[in-house]
DNA sequence: ACGCCGACGTTATACGTAAAACCCCGGCGG
DNA sequence: CCGCCGGGGTTTTACGTATAACGTCGGCGT
């Protein structure tokens, strides 16, 4: 359309400077020490800057067999959660010369194209949320170096893991409600892996068991407002006695919970407690503001993207997990006298 | 590490077909009508499967020029607008075998880095969200096709244009407060571009213009919910009569605009109405839900894509400007009757 | 009987870069 | 005086693909 002036090549540059483009690709590849004088490699880059050169990736990847572009399969970008883990992992590859593409799971594209096939001879290695499972096979065929988040440790196939602690979020999350007098508690789960539901069940379960009368029911629901209000709801006119506090697995359940509570003409903290997962814009959006889990999710996706460096690199990744903190703020308080 | 066992190339497929490279390339790349036959072609597509031939794409890329990558400049992608955007953008991509990279505003990351910079070789065309203001500079010297997103008209350089009817939608939620019977509204600005904000204005105004009695007052703030909270506690607190009604730019601002109401011991609707603007999925996790404009971010995408694959294809791009719609919700409802 | 053409492929080349292999020359140790 | 070494480059090649240019061969029209 608009005539590109074409390009200028690194033989451009050569010929600008008066060498080769040997001695160019040396220089701007900073592999020159002592195989080109300082003067030279000078009039290199001079003329580099001049012509604005920049080098053809594609030119470059052929050559080195390297793409220097990871790839990143998230559940859902439209989860704040997950756009922050880009944020985090985009962040540090760039840092390093690196790109970062996005696979945004079979949902969100037609199930008919497969991005990732297609970009598979173009990737140096994939990060994977363990939530988008139907990608998860796909990926394991193709002996990329593969960083998984937030996953089983006995999931086979990974390079490196990088995880959340999730079971101390739940911990600290009941036992801040005990300790506010609480004994029925609800547990509202998103359906999402069997891995991430066991792993905050058994925290929970753990919690609670040298609390004598403590007790917990669980119910799941997808994970939207909608649906957390009408699990909730329904969980809450349940015969027996009610639960004075909801645990929720994500900000999103519990503001559908709050809302159900209201619709059922009881207060959100006074009546019942709701506690929530994540600390999403959300949280402090809805009121009662959430008391919730402060996930470190820039950190995951910074994490996952070193981690995945350092494979590459034949280092080991930095083991541990990355701690998560309790938020208190104002949609948790002791549960009311007669309960 | 994992040793990899050398991808096939497109020679490995000739051999084991027992034909030519050059037979292999036209026969995938679906260009042998009358030049290879039937018989052949066959044999070509069968050795390709069954070795799992995947063409490499930095080689085609450098045969071809062409990248078949477009960059898409977000102001940030935990916005659930532009992850949406995002979506729309990718699938209409992959549709014709495209990738999107994304480009979350130099804010994001920092300002010495230039993903664009270095990315600029490898891109085909460039879609923008006129709101990363800083980034389009450099874009713009790099002579690449640019699809410009709710840009003002007049602003250069843009090969084509897909803009939202925020004047419509702005015009919608008027007269919908105007027909509740609101003569005082509070106009909540987010302070984003200048275009953005002048067209909502100036609609705003219009759609009062011709009810004698109505007065609009106008202040903005950035784009959070503390923020919008912030501001509206202010503005609600200065002299004189207060609003009945808040126009917000932006949900987020009127989530924060509905607390502030609330801190100042007011109800909404009851006493002060309040609307938002993108229905993003916050307008039905708050209370009350939000009378707001729904915005098709998918479709704002996936209309970007393709007028930039139009541009590059020579075509033109459809043009006119995508409608929006007003959801009335429980955040409005008529002024109360002392006002 | 010859030329020509169409069907079916093949050979050769270019894309821009990185790096291995090579080359030249001045100085220095033996 | 010769060989060798190291500094400072250059020449050449390979990466995998797409495609222009080139062959070959059988048949058919004249």
């Amino acid at each position: 359309m608009t005539e590109q002036p074409a390009r200028p090549t690194s033989r451009d540059v050569a010929r600008a400077a008066g060498v080769s483009q040997a001695t160019v690709s040396l220089v701007l590849g900073d592999k020159w020490r002592g195989r080109v004088s300082e003067r030279t490699a000078g009039l290199v880059r001079d003329a580099a800057h001049a012509l604005e050169y920049r080098p053809n990736l594609a030119a470059r990847s052929l050559r080195l067999g390297t793409t220097r572009t990871a790839l990143l399969v998230v559940p859902a970008l439209t989860n704040e959660f997950f756009a922050r883990v880009y944020t985090g992992a985009a962040e540090v590859a760039a840092e390093h010369g690196f790109g970062v593409v996005l696979y945004p799971s079979p949902a969100g594209v037609g199930p008919a194209r497969d991005p990732f096939a297609s970009a598979r001879a173009a990737l140096d290695g994939v990060i994977a949320s363990s939530m988008a499972t139907q990608a998860l096979d796909a990926i394991r065929g193709a002996d990329l170096p593969l960083v998984m988040l937030d996953s089983d440790p006995d999931a086979p196939g990974a390079a490196a893991r990088v995880n959340l602690d999730i079971a101390d979020g739940i911990r600290q999350v009941t036992e801040h409600l005990l300790a506010l007098g609480h004994r029925r508690l609800l547990h509202l789960a998103s359906a999402i892996s069997s891995w991430t539901f066991d792993i905050r069940a058994t925290a929970l379960a753990e919690a609670v068991r040298n609390v004598p009368d403590a007790v917990v029911r669980t119910v799941s629901a997808p994970l939207d407002v909608g649906a957390g209000r009408e699990a909730t709801e329904r969980a809450l006119s349940a015969p027996g006695p009610r639960p004075t506090a909801l645990v929720c697995d994500d900000d999103i359940l519990a503001a559908g919970a709050c809302k159900a509570v209201r619709r059922l003409g009881l207060r959100v903290p006074e009546d019942i407690s709701v506690t929530g997962f994540d600390d999403l814009a959300l949280a402090t959006a809805i009121e009662p503001e959430l008391t919730t889990v402060s996930l470190p999710a820039e950190r995951v996706g910074e994490r996952g993207m070193s981690a995945l460096l350092a494979v590459l690199d034949g280092r080991r990744p930095e083991p541990g997990d990355l701690p998560v903190s309790l938020v208190v703020r104002a949609s948790t308080a002791p549960p009311p006298r007669d309960a």
